[in-house]
DNA sequence: GCTTTATTGCAAATAATTTGCATTTCCAAA
DNA sequence: TTTGGAAATGCAAATTATTTGCAATAAAGC
């Protein structure tokens, strides 16, 4: 099953990478499994560490180039949750938001409808066309 | 108004060093008189900037010590919108968020309650308690 | 005024990310 | 298949934003 999902997410990637007039190199495909595998959210050096086990050869420029171009064809997100570099994430399923434990640094992913639409009616009574927003929860179990 | 408004935000400001035990120096009250009267969100460098037209001695690295000793005592909020360095602003009012213009640059500032309460109960039911949160649009203007 | 200690300015250090450039690799056309 | 040229890579150096060590300065209480 994983590995069932990891052969079509990786295709999807290189459908990516083909349609917008990339390369499809050995390190992209590195990463982009470990992206798609993962299902976490890793930052530069987590993800340069991880792909360097599968191929030493790899730099960390490269995971950085690889994300930017990446995020600018819509195939990974960005965040940039407080204090600490940016990390990164497939983009497969539906838009979600996130909730930072702060005392692991857990990340947990979570959907609200209603603030989504929310949002919208918002940037409308402001004369705004939202393009993206950030939603994060930042905060700690509850000891009941 | 803008002169009663800002002797009265820099005695509050005065107020919460002494409160914390720190001291009252000349550059401490042009930052934040700047930034009480300013009402808008510069970054250190902007901030660093208009202080120098008061104080010239003042140094870069005093404004981000200050930065971090004022939000360690909560009054003031530091915010990283995307791209971009730190922005800060003077917390007097109530809780906002932000919606960014990305053609102008504009920070427009608003306030739901039904998206704040949503916010808990969210939180709530995946068992946690919201310490702080960040929500962010950005947009463009709508054409009609 | 004098003493103590926080705060400052400056330069150097750090952290995260980007970039220049010579070299390698992809890929599609032959 | 081979091959030519553009795209991508690795490495080191550059950038950007922010922090920090340290000697000098200046608040605050006496
Ligand atoms: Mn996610
Ligand atoms: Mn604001
Ligand atoms: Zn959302
Ligand atoms: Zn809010």
């Amino acid at each position: 099953m994983a590995k069932g999902r990891q052969n079509s997410e990786t295709s999807d990637f290189e459908a990516v990478l083909r349609g917008a007039g990339l390369r499809i190199t050995r390190q992209r495909r590195v990463i982009l499994a470990i992206l798609a595998e993962g299902g976490d959210h890793p930052d530069a050096l987590a993800l340069f560490r991880r792909a360097a086990r599968q191929d030493p050869t790899i730099s960390l420029s490269t995971v950085y180039r690889t994300m930017k171009v990446l995020e600018e064809k819509g195939a990974i997100q960005r965040h940039t949750f407080e204090g600490g570099p940016a990390r990164f994430e497939h983009v497969d399923s539906q838009h979600h938001d996130h909730l930072i434990d702060l005392d692991t640094g857990a990340v947990i992913e979570f959907r609200s409808d209603r603030i989504e639409r929310l949002q919208e009616e918002i940037a409308k009574e402001l004369g705004y066309e939202i393009v993206s927003h950030r939603l994060e929860l930042y905060g700690r179990r509850r000891k009941d």
